[in-house]
RNA sequence: GGCGCUAUCGUCUAACGGUUAGGACGGAGCCCUCUCAAGGCUUAAAUACGGGUUCGAUUCCCGUUAGCGCUACCA
């Protein structure tokens, strides 16, 4: 049974890419009957925030996504130390006593890569020993073993074969001078620790995975299976990062937005994997059993976002195909925030399980309740143009005589959708103009502009007393309204 | 600079070496219709470039170009 991690360095909030990785892990874990493993990557305690530990908890919490085993690196420093012991014990690493400075010196000059120094690397162990004993710092080097050796491989489920030179691997370091281990070096203890037996990372990590494998065989452990994902890009083909391309780059911008965590997994599925039979739309339970990796492709996936519009427009439709599926009342229910920030009064879920429906296939994120479904909840629709009342080759005279008649009709009519649809349309006959010539006056009138719901449904929800004092006012102010009549 | 990875419509992607290069989003148009949506139909839009291999290359190989990644006592 596969035992996978996801292993985020608490050093920013959840950027949408860890997200993606969390998640093809995690459903790699679910797909294969395997153990998920949140494990925090913290080993540099001066980059490390609690906020940021806490924006990981959140972000997984929206999404919904759990884990089955969790691990904090920095409670398990001495494992990795006692790791990185071992492997010098073994001769595969040696102690550098280069200061820090003189080795940025050395570095910032000549084009050259910096691999090694030969002098700390074939220093005598017993000089390293002893000078370790009087104390001089020195940060632990792993020994590449270029040698007896030409080149490191391993084979990527997602890549491929891949091999590198151990002549252009350098000697990397596995415990700082302040005796911490540094990322190589514990990433890979705990991966032999937790057993780790599938590595599914960004792609970033492909080219480390060849100093990651010499850590595995040096500490005597078969390398775990690995995967690399395609990075998600922006549009002008940088890494995201936050600096640089701003909130988009986080996954609560999306849940702020009004993005159902269904949708939200579901378009991140599709950035780097394909279930190769053209199907988009797929409920979480369709995604495990879908994803394999084998379907995951190499080549990087952008993101597509303006600066206008920050949504990249197949979240968005991926979204609104889901809230137009979703049952009603759990609608209703992920409304209810949504309503409340937009300032609605009465916007609990029963009347929200009322609007639902009319408003459902007109929204492409919950958030678009605000501008949607206001006039429900107004005391008093907002001013709006009196031109708004004429309907289509009509004048304010005939939106005058529409909503007179329209006031006669719902005094009594009865008000569903199938009694309003009947009194209104006998009543626009009666006016000899045509359905929509009644309608729209009527429309404009309850709801304040033109766009708006199906008006009977509309009507129905919003009731008899409200839509006869909407008419009322619009009448009053048409007669306001100068003396047109000259449209002709 | 060195090393590694990648390259199909604007974007996400599909195509055992043989397809009129498919789908989706977005765009355009039409239909439906009480407005707006939703839905239906139609349409424009791609194999980076150059060489091979092959009867035949999107597909395999080489080169070029471009992009990305790594090259830290970050992860």
């Amino acid at each position: 049974m596969p035992r996978v991690r996801f292993a985020p360095s608490p050093t920013g909030y959840l950027h949408i890419g860890s997200a993606r990785t969390f998640i093809f892990n995690w459903l790699y874990a679910r797909h294969n009957n395997g153990t998920m493993i949140l494990r925090i990557d913290d080993t540099d305690i001066e980059r490390n925030t609690q906020t940021s530990l806490d924006s990981i908890f959140d972000g997984l919490k929206w999404l919904d996504l759990a884990w089955d085993e969790f691990y904090r690196q920095s409670d398990r420093l001495d494992l990795h130390k006692q790791a990185a012991e071992e492997i010098l014990a073994r001769g595969a690493a040696y102690r550098d006593f280069t200061p820090m400075s003189t080795e940025a010196e050395d570095k910032s000059h000549g084009d050259a890569p910096w691999l090694f120094f030969p002098e700390m690397r074939n220093m005598p162990r017993e000089e390293s020993d002893r000078r370790a004993a009087a104390g001089e710092p020195f940060v632990l080097r792993f020994r590449v073993p270029r040698e007896n050796r030409a080149s490191v491989e391993f084979k990527d489920i997602v890549y491929g074969e891949q091999s590198k030179a151990t002549a252009d691997i350098e000697d990397f370091a596995l415990l700082r001078s302040n005796g911490q281990p540094t990322y190589h070096m514990a990433s890979c203890a705990d991966d032999v620790a937790m057993k780790i037996s599938h590595v599914i990372r960004g792609q970033d990590h492909l080219t480390n995975t060849f100093k990651h494998v010499l850590i595995f065989e040096a500490l005597g452990s078969e390398p775990p299976h690995f995967a690399h994902l395609p990075l998600l890009i922006a549009p002008d083909g940088a890494k995201l990062s936050k600096r640089k391309h701003g909130p988009v780059v986080s996954v609560t911008t999306y849940r702020d937005g009004g993005f159902l965590a269904q949708s939200y997994v579901n378009f991140l599925c599709l950035l780097g994997w394909s279930p190769k039979n053209d199907r988009e739309v797929m409920t979480r339970e369709e995604l495990v059993e879908l994803f394999t990796l084998e379907g995951v492709n190499r080549s990087n996936a952008t993101v597509n976002f303006t600066e206008e519009d920050p949504f990249d427009p197949k979240a968005v439709w991926l979204n609104a195909e889901n809230i137009r599926t979703l049952p009603l009342e759990d609608l209703a229910k992920q409304l209810v925030p949504f309503a409340q920030a937009a300032g609605f009064v009465g916007a609990d879920e029963a009347r929200l399980l009322q609007i639902a429906p009319l408003i459902r296939e007109r929204i492409r994120t919950l958030r678009e309740i605000a501008t949607t479904a206001d006039f429900f909840f107004a005391e008093e629709l907002p001013p709006y143009d009196v031109n708004e009342l004429i309907p289509q080759k009509g004048d304010l005279a005939m939106a005058g005589t529409a909503l007179h008649k329209a006031h006669q009709i719902l005094q009594s009519a009865e008000f569903s959708h199938d009694g309003l649809e009947a009194a209104l349309k006998a009543g626009a006959s009666d006016l000899k103009v045509k359905a929509g010539q009644m309608f729209q006056p009527i429309r404009v009138a309850v709801c304040g502009r033109k766009v708006a719901p199906p008006l009977f449904e509309t009507l129905v929800v919003l009731g008899r007393e409200t839509a006869l004092h909407r008419i009322t006012q619009a009448l009053a102010m048409l007669q306001m309204a100068p003396p047109a009549g000259n449209e002709s």
